[in-house]
DNA sequence: ACATTAAGTGATT
DNA sequence: AATCACTTAATGT
């Protein structure tokens, strides 16, 4: 894990391969940096965006919020990453149509939003960043939306459990029923079931708080 | 020992 | 696949 005043190293680390030089300098020079916790939230559904985030390492989960708290998980963000949503979102000056939580410990760039604009007219691999990070994104939530229509709940779970697993480079998943069942959207009781019928396939191993992959 | 929270189960829609 | 009502198990104070 890099630390705090190594702001530049990091920068280097996670966005010399995608980006050009000079504007890596003018990212040293405008943004700042800023550290999440575990299960921290970054932003509500209805909040304002004030500065563009992109992601240096860790995982950020984003979700659709309704207004009953009620919730489905859309993609995750990892290193190297920006969310599409708050891109649109600070262009426009509007409230945030989702939700972003801290999967794990997390390090974030924060970018003025005027230098967005600046920076798309005079950096190609500004735009090119962008436009790939939009597109991205787009193939996650087709991906999200693919899972919901045409795969069965027991399947979207599993599937769900690898992801999670791939994701956080570990087979053990630290989440409880009623975790998992609001970002796929449906019950405790349903997926307490599901995930039994899992374990009985030896697909996986149930402890409290705690699902073990046996492979991805 | 008691309260709280997580997980398991049968019945019903 | 969801909901209800209830049980059992694990954990914190």
């Amino acid at each position: 894990m890099p630390l705090p005043n190594s702001k530049a190293t990091t920068i280097h680390e996670s966005l010399d391969y995608l980006l050009e030089d000079a504007l890596i300098e003018e990212i040293i020079k405008d943004s700042q940096l800023r550290e999440v916790a575990q299960d921290e939230t970054i932003i509500h559904a209805g909040e304002r965006m004030t500065m563009i985030p992109i992601v240096l390492s860790g995982s950020i989960k984003v979700s659709r919020e309704n207004d009953e708290g009620e919730e489905l998980l859309l993609y995750y963000i990892e290193g190297g990453d920006t969310c599409a949503m708050s891109l649109q979102c600070c262009m426009r000056q509007s409230a945030s149509e989702i939700k972003a939580i801290a999967l794990e410990k997390s390090l974030l760039l924060l970018i003025p939003l005027e230098r967005m604009e600046q920076w798309m007219h005079k950096y190609r691999s500004w735009r090119e960043y962008i436009l790939q990070s939009y597109h991205t994104r787009l193939m996650e939530m087709l991906d999200t939306i693919d899972a919901m229509a045409f795969l069965r709940l027991d399947e979207r779970l599993y599937k769900y459990l690898i992801d999670q697993a791939k994701l956080l480079g570990t087979l053990e998943i630290n989440l409880t029923h009623q975790q998992i069942a609001e970002d796929l959207h449906s019950s405790r009781v349903v997926i307490s079931r599901l995930l039994k019928q899992l374990e009985t396939s030896g697909k996986i191993e149930l402890k409290r708080n705690k699902i073990v992959l046996g492979s991805i």
